[in-house]
DNA sequence: AGTGCAGTTGACTTT
DNA sequence: TAAAGTCAACTGCAC
């Protein structure tokens, strides 16, 4: 039997492993619940609720080619021990994962014992990410080219007599409690419609509405979960932007920026991801080794915890991770400054935030999330320390206040003009550290600290030749430091330089 | 109508 | 996907 082992591609359409294997024999389509994995520091209940509520829809979805969706808790290994023992294990069939590194070890270890149990092991690769790269000349091309590829068509299943398994609880699995209440809903058809809606009409105002964090939750696509856990594949989403894309050619302009802008963002998506592929360690190890131990190692768990509840006292950072601890999700803008937050201003090491916001986080993507928790902390070497302002951006991005007021209700009483820096109100003494809390650091003073520290490390010998390196490694061959000055002189000016 | 000046804007540089 | 600083050009206004 052609056993399918789903992972963190929960579909059938475009399922390069499920159809191949189609093609060879009888298909046993596997999901196995690890509860090991389900226990690590970065994963959390609202994971794996999505997870559920996705693996119902596979389950159904199987059902209609002909074989449901077979679901056993445990270890990987050990489930493939009973299936051996059974007879029911020809072949092992699954794509390609760039996960943390308990499923990098995870997998290795299920190569070890298919090579001792003599069982071939498919790994098909999945979207954009190239494994075993040897260098990043000709990446992007490359990417195009895979993305343009046909999707693969569902395969038609022989039924099987084999008991389905129940799809535990988050319970049944130990994880802690994790309330999330406007959490995005698992399946393909909640991610097919938020696709189509996106490119339909919500779409529209993207370019210009992404970066606010109350309109950008309407015209953002949304689809990130839907993609980390594999109900959409990059190469069905990618396809379909482009065929609009070229639908609204004649459309407004607003349409073309915000599609472009999107497609961009796509191609970053696999960009990110093929960083921790090519270089797992980036989950525990800072890019530039002249970053590690900048930050004390243990964190100070009173500023950790003010952070990670949104009680620092800073309004609008404050409101946006409320925000994301009710809902799973924040625009790109916003996870950049509370991330920045962290790693600058609260002078945090960043492994043990990067990890809360990846329980946060429904669409968490090891290796975007790791290469972005990198690139906000200042240790990649190859990028500026970009440190927000949480003042000047609830002012840029939330200038109403709608947003901050719906997640800080204490600063009711607090009026517009001072709302994003409520120690300046008349009435502060009334609210501050009573209804809510006196800002935990001085957003100045602490940003200039920790810039004066950044920036100290990359004056120190060696610096430069080591972030080289890293570009030539990692970086995007269409931007970064490589091209940096090197850019085209300017061209003639239009007006006429006559020495009258 | 031209001049001086404070304040604003935008491009560019530095951290 | 930053923010702050610098500098020159520009603007509005008083005279």
């Amino acid at each position: 039997m052609q056993v399918v082992w789903f992972k963190r591609d929960l579909r059938v359409q475009d399922h390069a492993a499920l159809h191949c294997a189609a093609r060879r024999g009888t298909v046993l389509p596997l999901y196995v619940v690890e509860p090991e994995l389900w226990r690590q520091p970065d994963h959390s209940a609202r994971h794996w609720e999505f997870v559920a509520e996705t693996l119902a829809g596979l389950r159904q979805d199987l059902a209609q080619l002909g074989q449901p969706l077979i679901i056993r808790v445990g270890d990987m290994t050990d489930v493939l021990n009973r299936l051996l023992q059974l007879g029911c294990l020809d072949a092992l069939w699954a794509h390609e994962e760039t996960g943390n590194n308990w499923t990098f070890q995870r997998d290795k270890k299920v190569i070890a014992w298919c090579r001792s149990a003599n069982v071939p092991f498919h790994q098909l690769q999945n979207h954009g990410v190239v494994r075993g790269l040897a260098s990043r000349n000709g990446w992007a091309d490359n990417w195009d080219r895979i993305m343009s590829r046909e999707l693969t068509p569902p395969p038609a299943l022989c039924p099987l007599n084999i008991a389905p398994g129940p799809i535990p609880d988050a319970s049944d699995l130990g994880l802690l409690p994790d309330p999330c209440p406007e959490r995005q809903v698992g399946g393909r058809l909640a991610g097919v419609e938020r696709l189509s809606s996106f490119l339909s009409h919500r779409g529209e105002t993207y370019q210009r509405a992404m970066s606010a964090p109350l309109a950008g939750a309407h015209a953002c696509s949304r689809v990130s979960p839907y993609l980390t856990w594999g109900a959409l594949s990059m190469r069905e989403v990618y396809q379909a932007c482009e065929r609009r894309r070229a639908e609204i050619r004649s459309k407004g302009s607003s349409w073309g920026r915000s599609m472009r802008s999107f497609s961009g963002r796509l191609h970053w998506h696999c960009h990110f991801i093929q960083k921790l592929e090519d270089e797992p360690e980036i989950e525990f190890t800072e890019f530039h080794p002249l970053y590690a131990g900048l930050r004390p190692e243990q964190p100070d768990q009173t500023r950790l915890d003010a952070w990670a509840n949104g009680e620092t006292g800073y309004p609008f950072l404050d409101a946006c991770m409320r925000s994301l601890r009710a809902t799973g999700w924040l625009n790109f803008r916003m996870r950049a400054m509370v991330m920045s937050t962290a790693s600058y201003h609260l002078w945090l090491d960043w492994r043990r935030p990067g990890q809360q916001l990846a329980r946060f986080f429904t669409d968490y993507e090891p290796g975007i999330h790791w290469s972005q928790v990198q690139m906000q902390s200042g240790t990649t070497g190859i990028n500026v320390a970009r440190i927000y302002n949480p003042v000047k951006q609830g002012i840029d991005q939330d200038p109403t206040g709608v947003f901050t007021r719906r997640w800080v209700p204490e600063l009711v009483k607090i009026p517009d003009q001072f709302l994003h820096e409520p120690w300046k109100a008349d009435n502060a003494a009334e609210v501050l550290g009573k209804l809510y809390p006196e800002p935990i650091f001085d957003h100045v003073v602490a940003a200039r600290e920790a810039r004066d520290k950044i920036w100290g490390v990359r004056k120190e010998a060696g610096f430069q030749s080591r972030a080289r390196a890293i570009q030539n490694k990692h970086g995007s061959r269409k931007s970064g430091i490589k091209n940096r000055g090197q850019r085209k002189p300017k061209g003639p000016s239009n007006q006429l330089e006559l020495p009258f």
